[in-house]
RNA sequence: CGGGGCGUAGCGCAGCCCGGUAGCGCGCCUGCUUUGGGAGCAGGAUGUCGCAGGUUCAAAUCCUGCCGCCCCGACCA
């Protein structure tokens, strides 16, 4: 029930009143947060310390991992409400805002448009794109009260194609490019990392829709340079790789890499060349060298008891793994195929899929590898396999391997390709290693990790042939819009950017992406001097557009810097008593630890110079 | 879904083996002293011990089931 009289809607409350040990100074300077004068997106809002929202803890909650994670909780970002699922306090939405301000600035520059999609869609869309079936439990599905189906938006490929067939009739109506920043949904088996791999995410995802192949790889192309501007403004250190682009092929494909030792995906690079390709695409350059040259010998079965892994057959038989040939026994779409790669080598699935062709590539249960090799795991091996032979180019040309026999403890020796059995195909199977010579150069690969913030991905046809987005060109004929889609993880954006800017004491933002530019400390608030001279600089640093705090809080200078630190605010103004009774205040650089003694009156100048060489 | 671990005050943890009065640090409240890097002293509040059964005179503790969370493996921004 209301009650009128206390019915009170937010921004008219007494303000000044609620003020505590803080003096009413007369404000220096007009007060236009969004005037000409500001340099920054101003937020405003409550600034002063007191009274914001704003809880930094000294401990962390025992589940939290990632140093990004650990902050973001303990500088009062995030709360976990359920797995997966975080909720933004206003300092954490805050830094959310500014990457997605950037993300608008530059998606419209590239000439997209947004738009906004609902979260809610109904299954008959997913039916028609085929997803419905095919995305699996990620997928979250219910059904409202006329017991219609529906599912949480985890992506909006149906729903804009559903929107651009409707709408766009004609080549003149193309291209087309829409985005969206939006909460997506995900029913994700593992959630973790806090918000870097949540089950809901905020996300911009962009869709482009062209006439024609070339028309397409231009608005990829822009695509790719406007990320490469949102992730250079962002402040952070990242590579584009080459990603894997499934049935599509070509190098239309790539994601948005944040260098972090922390990152989830290990990601493959030059370092002459600018290649750089995530490992699961990665290409292996043909081999010149391999184990086991020489004149093919005499094939000899040997007695290798329990020898089930590449490293006891390796002890047992005195041979290094690189001599070894491992055979892997996958189903591909149901049928049984042998992968051969060296024994020091990993497949790579991808690459095994994308040559077989298929749709779904597994390791091969117990019965199956019975059925086609006669003997348990871990004694495959091609000679007499019932099942087609791919091989990895490394086995090509050299012989003399080991390899198991088909047969429950023994191993074959002095195994020759195309003497002993029949490859099919030579291919590049295997996963790229340290030290591998690029691809492109021959110069040394080297292996580092990252967290994927963005991807661009030429979709072709996929959806709208599907879903029949069509056009009608020039001549007058039916044609298949050609779409591409990109996306970019905002909050996985803002974590990784603390993962890659931190120190011990806390946070260290890059400028662009601070919540606030500044903060204003005056060490005791009891002495009117200190907290009028901060009064002043605070309102002189937000009338010139800038996002302030004022820590106003009666707390210890102690508490006040840890707590500056842990936010990692880029400039602190700290008001203390022996300066000030020179005249001067101290800034201090979070970044580098500088600290700059100047005149009160110089302080907001100096503040707003570098704030504005720093945006 | 398989393997491992954890649920005790807002947070971090002890107590559980060997059943009997629920405890420590941080935080929070009050007072005094302090006031440039997470202050000191004194006093204080806070718990359905994850939930539901069971065993027992008695369960945080032993048993069973369930739920939640975290970590390791197959998916992805």
């Amino acid at each position: 029930m209301l009650r009128r009289g206390q019915d009170r809607s937010p921004g008219t409350s007494n303000r000044p009143d609620r003020r505590r040990g803080m003096p009413c100074s007369a404000a220096a300077g007009g007060f236009k947060p969004n005037g000409p004068a500001a340099v920054h997106r101003y937020q405003g809002g409550y600034m002063r310390y007191s009274e914001m929202f704003l809880p930094t803890a000294r401990e962390v909650p025992s589940d939290a991992e990632l140093i990004s994670h650990q902050l973001m909780i303990r500088a009062g970002m995030i709360r976990k409400l359920a797995g997966g699922i975080y909720s933004y306090l206003p300092f954490g939405l805050r830094a959310i805002r500014r990457v997605e301000q950037i993300v608008r600035e530059e998606m419209n520059r590239a000439g997209a448009q947004e738009v906004f999609l609902p979260m809610v869609q109904p299954a008959e869309l997913w039916q028609e794109s085929g997803r419905w079936v095919h995305y699996g439990k990620e997928l979250l599905r219910f059904r409202d009260r006329h017991d219609r189906e529906f599912c949480l938006g985890p992506t909006h490929e149906e729903v804009i194609t559903d929107l651009v067939r409707n709408e766009l009739k004609t080549y003149r109506q193309l291209p087309r490019n829409l985005y969206q920043i939006q909460t997506k949904f995900r029913d994700e088996i593992r959630p973790r990392f806090g918000v870097m791999r949540c089950r809901e995410f905020g996300m911009k995802d962009a869709y482009s829709f062209d006439a024609d192949e070339e028309g397409a790889e231009n608005s990829y192309r822009r695509m790719f340079e406007a990320y490469q501007r949102i992730f250079t403004r962002c402040g952070l250190d990242f590579r584009p790789v080459e990603a894997d682009s499934g049935s599509i092929g070509g190098s239309f494909s790539h994601e948005f890499m944040v260098m972090a030792d922390s990152g989830e995906d290990a990601i493959a690079f030059c370092g002459d060349c600018r290649y750089a390709a995530n490992l699961e695409k990665a290409e292996v350059a043909r081999p010149g060298e391999s184990a086991g040259e020489g004149e093919p010998l005499p094939l000899r079965e040997v007695h290798t008891p329990g020898a089930k892994t590449i490293d006891a057959v390796c002890a047992f038989l005195e041979v290094s793994p690189s001599a070894v040939v491992k055979t892997l026994i996958f189903t591909a779409d149901g049928v049984p195929v042998a992968v051969l790669v060296r024994g020091d080598h990993e497949v790579n699935e991808a690459k095994v899929k994308n040559l077989l062709g298929c749709d779904l590539l597994e390791l091969a249960d117990e019965a199956v590898i019975r059925a086609v090799t006669g003997s348990p795991r871990g004694f495959a091996g091609a000679v007499g396999i019932k099942a087609r032979v791919v091989a990895d180019y490394s086995l090509r040309g050299a012989a003399n391997w080991v390899m198991g026999a088909n047969r429950e403890d023994y191993h074959l020796v002095n195994v020759a390709p195309g003497r002993d059995f029949t490859v099919t195909e030579f291919a590049d199977l295997r996963v790229i290693r340290e030290s591998d010579p690029c691809p492109r150069c021959g110069q040394r690969i080297r292996i580092a990790r990252g967290i994927e913030v963005g991807h661009v991905f030429k979709l072709g046809t996929k959806y709208s042939k599907a879903m029949q987005a069509s056009y009608l060109d020039r001549n007058g004929r039916e044609q298949t819009m050609i779409m591409g889609c990109y996306g970019i993880g905002i909050g996985r954006t803002v974590a990784a950017a603390i993962e890659q800017n931190h120190d011990a004491d806390g946070i260290v933002w890059p400028l662009p992406l601070a919540p606030y530019q500044a903060i204003v400390t005056p060490v005791n608030v009891n002495e009117p001097a200190l907290a009028e001279a901060a009064e002043r600089i605070y309102r002189f640093l937000e009338g010139q557009g800038l996002d302030v705090i004022l820590d106003d809080r009666d707390e210890r200078a102690g508490v006040k810097f840890k707590d500056a630190d842990l936010l990692g605010i880029p400039f602190r103004i700290t008001v203390g008593p022996k300066r000030l009774a020179e005249g001067n205040v101290e800034i201090k650089i979070r970044r580098s630890g500088e600290v700059v003694t100047l005149p009160v009156d110089e302080a907001g100048t100096f503040i707003l110079a570098r704030v504005r060489e720093g945006l």
